[in-house]
DNA sequence: CGCGCATTTTGGTAATACCATCAGCCGGCG
DNA sequence: CGCCGGCTGATGGTATTACCAAAATGCGCG
């Protein structure tokens, strides 16, 4: 120590400043190496990661650490962890599981209010009715239909008619051909609402109702009529707005400090 | 794009077999009890968990497990890990950051395409416009206004001007007073866009039009003119939405750095 | 044909050594 | 006398080694 002092008073000496990296975790580095060889395909969805034993061979650290790394890939939803003889790490392909997850656990621990995120679904799912119109094919409109008819198939089963219910409206968001609303889509229909059972419990009440309006605005849809989709889809998810709008007003405080 | 859509059907049907292996690990388990606190709020952020040798006598369990679920935790953004004497887990606060960070993952490793993302971030910015009419106080448009005036002000410097202008959106959003749409927005404008640079090549050309139309717009606001401010904010972002749809059938492979 | 064992691979534990950080103490120097 | 500066010890995360248990797969023997 004092001769490392010793060496940096010494002028010219500062020229051998070796990196003395640690750049934070070791996991931490395998996780970023491993995420960039995702990233840039040359591990492909499905693809089986070495066994942890190879693995810590490899990087040269121990099992511990690979382990370590390898549960915040889990956790990332990155890669799928299966035990057995035939497991291992197997990159899966994304999903809209994980963005969802994210927005369950800030719904969860963030002020954010179940009605808030309501809200912005239906702001969200009404935006793109326009989309869906110019955009929607005729293998789009048959798997609606289809939907709608397993829904009055199944009226009488809550919970069937409620999933059925959420696929439709998956369904519609996929008929944007984006991707990207699909995804999200998906994610406010899955783990977000599905997680509070609240929406559940009016569903029996509304369900014949919903079931109608389904088919009507997918007789729209086949007409091409925006407007009409978009206010029998403004109706459709109204009612669960003033619903959400009256339990709004019914809460005292709201942290608008923020 | 075909492998999503049998993605999501996928896990939908393998849900019921997803459950029951998750209770399984231990880590899982400590995770979820965690999480739990969190959630009731037994756990404020800025709290700081016992250290690892004491966790893992309360749990019953080793060290490593316990440091695996910290480390799950950490990947979650629901504690923060600090090395040194005054180290330990600490409850951090939930930010937008997570839900951005996982926005990102998903464009950087799905088929998802910038212009899917761009689209649907339209849709939802244009949706919210009446939302924000009916809501906006005298406080939000004087924000609106003063930003306004920074960007004309910094009309010069391109990346200040570009950061304003996402604040602006942002701050828009914050006039629906829903703090999940104001989180959305958000995220979309923060590390989804800002990422990527290309829509920054555009932005010096259309600055001075692009603060025109933001006064433009706080002035429909303040008259409470839905139809104004929705039609100036088609337009705002519709000229983005042109140049999305031209370079989408132009996509090829995405040349991603960071 | 089916049951069961062997193998592969992850899951979990214990003991140990090693960094990183900070608080407080103690001694030297102005 | 008072302040500055380094030393030291306590706290707490980081990583390694060695070992055992459980699970899933697949092959072989009865």
């Amino acid at each position: 120590m004092a001769a490392m002092s010793a060496d940096i008073t010494g002028d010219g000496a500062r020229r051998d400043l070796f990196s003395p990296v640690h750049l934070g975790r070791v996991s931490g580095a395998i996780v970023e190496q491993v995420r960039l060889l995702i990233r840039q395909g040359r591990l492909k969805p499905g693809d089986r990661l070495p066994s942890e034993r190879d693995l810590c061979e490899s990087f040269g650290v121990s099992r511990v650490t690979v382990r370590e790394a390898l549960r915040v890939l889990e956790a990332g939803g990155l890669v799928e962890i299966r035990v057995g003889a035939r497991g291992g790490a197997f990159v899966t392909v994304p999903s809209t599981e994980r963005v969802g997850a994210s927005l369950a656990d800030l719904v969860g621990l963030s002020p954010l209010t179940v009605d808030d995120v309501n809200e912005a679904r239906r702001v969200f799912e009404l935006g793109i009715v326009p989309l869906v119109v110019e955009r929607v094919t005729d293998e789009d409109l048959a798997d609606l239909y289809r939907l709608c008819q397993q829904q009055r198939a199944a009226r009488d089963d809550e919970d069937t008619s409620t999933g059925l219910s959420a696929r439709f409206h998956v369904r519609v968001a996929g008929a944007t051909h984006n991707a990207a609303i699909e995804m999200l889509v998906h994610s406010f229909h899955g783990p977000l609402l599905g997680s509070t059972r609240e929406d559940q419990e009016v569903a029996p009440r509304t369900a014949g109702r919903g079931t109608r309006e389904h088919l009507d605005f997918v007789k729209a849809l086949e007409r091409r009529d925006v407007e009409a989709a978009t206010g029998i889809m403004s109706r459709h998810l109204g009612r669960g707005a003033r619903r959400g709008r009256s339990s709004r007003s019914s809460r005292a405080v709201r942290p608008d400090t923020t």
